[in-house]
DNA sequence: CACCAGGCAAGTA
DNA sequence: TACTTGCATGGT
């Protein structure tokens, strides 16, 4: 019974790893910043970027939307990809002052779903950074996928190695209540499991806090 | 030293 | 549709 099992499997990554906290950000456009900076990246680089941005006086939407791509570039260095995240950024800008006038508050009034394929229209946002701004940014009941869940899900035999996006979040979707809490703890409890116990060079899956799941 | 991180898009066949 | 490759810094 698979609803039993990833409820069980939340509560065993729950009572171990405790409330995770996410999204770390102060805004919403924080956020934001910091779904695109995170692609592909390590969390510690992207927080020197957002410092950056922060000395800067840059996390404001009219001072980053001024900026140069040079200047955004430079101040997000750390993260990586900085000449292709910045211009992701702009992009993300742009579609917020084009479609939702600029107003983030205005935006989070906007549907769920049909904010998803606004958001995957933009070229730099993907489904996990697309999913992760409405979770996490906007507080849509929406599951995130990442790398972390298809690889530990796979170890659990729940499902194939390469299962597409859709499917993997069609599977939490279809079988946990649409609740937002729970998606953004369970996301999180995920990454934490995947981050400490499942990296690629670096399994102890012996200490597992869900061993005897496999 | 090698490997990889809270992805995505563009190019190729 | 299904691979492959570029993007790039910083931690382990």
């Amino acid at each position: 019974m698979i609803k039993k099992r990833l409820s069980r499997i939340y509560k065993k990554l729950y009572s171990s790893f405790g409330k995770q906290r996410w999204w770390p950000g102060d805004t919403k456009l924080e956020v934001i910043i910091g779904a695109v900076l995170t692609q592909n990246t390590a969390w510690p680089n992207v927080e020197k970027s957002i410092s950056n941005l922060k000395k800067a006086g840059k996390i404001s939407f009219k001072k980053l939307s001024k900026e140069r791509m040079s200047g955004i570039a430079r101040l997000i260095k750390p993260a990586g990809y900085f000449n292709i995240k910045a211009k992701r950024l702009k992009n993300v800008l742009r579609f917020i002052a084009e479609s939702y006038n600029s107003s983030l508050s205005l935006m989070q009034k906007a549907d769920g779903a049909s904010l998803r394929e606004e958001l995957l229209g933009i070229n730099g946002v993907g489904p996990e950074t697309a999913d992760s701004i409405l979770l996490y940014a906007f507080g849509k009941p929406i599951f995130v996928i990442d790398s972390y869940t298809t690889r530990i899900l796979s170890r659990l035999k729940i499902l194939s190695q390469d299962v597409s996006y859709e499917d993997a979040q069609k599977l939490f979707m279809d079988n946990l209540p649409k609740d937002v809490r729970l998606f953004n703890e369970y996301h999180a409890l995920i990454v934490k499991l995947g981050k400490d116990y499942c990296r690629k060079n670096n399994p102890r899956c012996q200490e597992c806090p869900i061993r005897d799941e496999h």
